[in-house]
DNA sequence: CTTGAAAAGCTAACTTACTTAGGTAATTCT
DNA sequence: AGAATTACCTAAGTAAGTTAGCTTTTCAAG
């Protein structure tokens, strides 16, 4: 497959004998072409506008906030794995398992009403849920109100591996959020709950703008 | 495939003619077994035990945080998703561009930089850049300074790609995070800063956690 | 009352975003 | 010089979804 060449200001540098590490060069009488590339290289262009999210004129803390959201995520992602091995299941069958039993405090739970929660498809959550019934952790009922719907409940098996798995998750996650203090908690909640919204406006504009184009 | 059968509290329910609504009913004089069981249910055990995430003994404040972030990290990734849809790329391959784009900035880039960066594994990463390599936005070349790592360019096609987005990706954003003011934004950058800390420690206890049992 | 549209759920086939395992070549450590 | 490590690659597999198309049930309108 497609030879990788050696590029010619990397030949150059190498016969004329200079090793140059970006930024930690002395008595440097010229650069190669790469170098001299990346550093005239103009910056991307911004990536948002609006004063607020700007410092400086750079967007450098904006982006910095999405890198963190995005690592802050990856952990969190990890984490909920973590759990949900814990007590013998995926990810996302620990997520809709737990999901059932919260919504359930609220209600006949459905498998529409657990795709609407979690935000997925009703077809992905229908598969999702048959694992479960098949654990032998949910179980499923024909809502005599609706015969097209399916009640879920969580079985008592199901709920004795979440409660297994209480004592652990209350400490990791007490260790994962443990940086916040109180008010910035509450901030937090606050403010999550806002982009959560906004997020949404953010994905309609873009569904405007690209079919709109 | 497995029949499911209404439950006998609804067949109960249904030849008594009651209709039972949750929450709704009056002249109750009995209600199903499965109301019961989710009535008389124990809560869900706590998920965070530190009082700085409690309101009032519940950790309900807590669910809708992790509730609340779920849900926008899953806009900002559908977002994230149609900002690559615009220059015809899929998501990852939007993010691994615009990675090498601004790790660029810091020196030469190679594929376990990206890899790190971006906490994926390098076979990953490998596997993106030569799809980018034949898309003609990334260009590989051996470092000359050491000789088994690639060092990875964005191609000026690459560029005008990146900028052609800029407009669209600045108006989405701006809404994205719109309701950020410059003193929240500040706040959050640094929050989401100490979160990722936290998370890793979060999994690496978890980790002890799951081998020490 | 019936008919037609909409809603709930299901299955099957597919896609995307990854990981693990195992290999080669270059480098560094001893 | 040999051993361990690092960087990258390929191939195969898995987890987490989605879309399309079907059946059954409900609901609204003629």
């Amino acid at each position: 497959m497609a030879r990788i060449r050696t590029s010619s200001s990397e030949q150059a540098r190498v016969a004329s004998g200079r090793r140059v590490r970006a930024g930690s060069s002395k008595a440097e009488t010229s650069i190669g072409r790469r170098e001299r590339e990346r550093r005239s290289e103009p910056l991307p262009s911004l990536t948002v506008s609006r004063p607020e999210l700007l410092t400086h004129g750079s967007d450098g803390e904006f982006r910095r906030l999405v890198h963190g959201l995005f690592s802050f995520m990856a952990s969190h992602e990890e984490i909920r794995a973590g759990h949900a091995r814990v007590i013998g299941l995926a990810g996302i069958e620990y997520t809709v398992l737990i999901s059932i039993a919260h919504l359930a405090q609220g209600g006949d739970v459905s498998v529409s009403g657990v795709a609407q929660h979690l935000r997925l498809t009703g077809a992905f959550i229908t598969n999702v849920c048959n694992r479960l019934v098949s654990l032998g952790l949910v179980d499923k009922s024909v809502d005599a109100n609706d015969r097209r719907r399916v009640v879920l409940t969580v079985t008592t098996e199901g709920r004795h591996r979440l409660a297994k798995l209480a004592p652990t998750q209350r400490q990791v996650n007490d260790v994962e959020f443990g940086c916040l203090s109180a008010k910035e908690f509450a901030g937090l909640v606050d403010i999550i709950e806002r982009l959560v919204e906004s997020g949404e406006k953010a994905v309609a504009l873009q569904r405007y703008l690209a079919q709109g184009k």
